[in-house]
DNA sequence: CGGAATCCGAATGGATACTG
DNA sequence: CAGTATCCATTCGGATTCCG
């Protein structure tokens, strides 16, 4: 019955790369882009304003490999192919949508606390 | 009375950088570990395993300069200076903590999908 | 003890060209 | 359209050294 304790904190636990991948910059975003339901490859490069082809797919099957995002290949031409959530995916995408959530609420006291510590301490001209 | 509109899908806006910081696999960890209270340097060193002291200073910064750590110097020999977390942190910490909960608790269905996924696309030779 | 600064190899990530 | 494969610049990040 004892299941094993995934520590993050040990540095040779798995759970710290599955941690690595679910805290990826890209990660968050394309989890949340897929939030609205299924998506295309094309459709996702876009939405993701600023994520190249190579690490959109690199993304994509990085979430493949771990479970949280199916894909699927329709046979016709031009390609098409889509991806959605698996049931572990969105159960992901809710502390995912919740981090995106804090940062938005949260930006007005950063922008202020940034601009304090910069002030602080950039001045040397 | 109309609030900026953060939106991290957006390359230029600011709330992507920190999505980015939010993200990083550093912070969730030294954020986790500030959950418990007050840490000194070495203390964070010795618990977030694997990262190195340039890292950690990197990430310290970092997080003081967006207001979430409060560094506080005791003026002694030998130094002595703990790292705790300030309002805004211990608000991130809690989604912080939810994704590593997440993380712990489907720790069984990655490492099964990943097998399944590898013993798939692997076998070549 | 708690850093800052430097050096440098390794990994990241963008741009580009090519394929099914 | 949806990738894969390369090339290459930048960044990351560890090890080391030195300072308050």
């Amino acid at each position: 019955m004892n299941e094993p304790v995934w520590d993050p904190y040990d540095r040779n636990c798995p759970s710290r790369q599955v941690l690595d991948r679910v805290g990826d910059r890209w990660s968050v975003l394309v989890v949340g882009a897929l939030t609205q339901g299924p998506r295309r490859f094309s459709e996702l490069a876009k939405t993701v304003d600023g994520v190249s082809q190579k690490m959109l797919t690199q993304t994509l099957r990085g979430l493949e490999r771990d479970g949280l995002v199916a894909r699927t290949i329709f046979a016709q031409i031009p390609p098409r192919v889509e991806y959605e959530l698996t049931a572990s995916g969105r159960s992901l995408s809710e502390p995912m949508l919740a981090l995106e959530e804090w940062t938005k609420a949260n930006m007005p006291r950063i922008v202020t606390a940034r601009e304090a510590y910069d002030g602080a301490h950039a001045p040397k001209a």
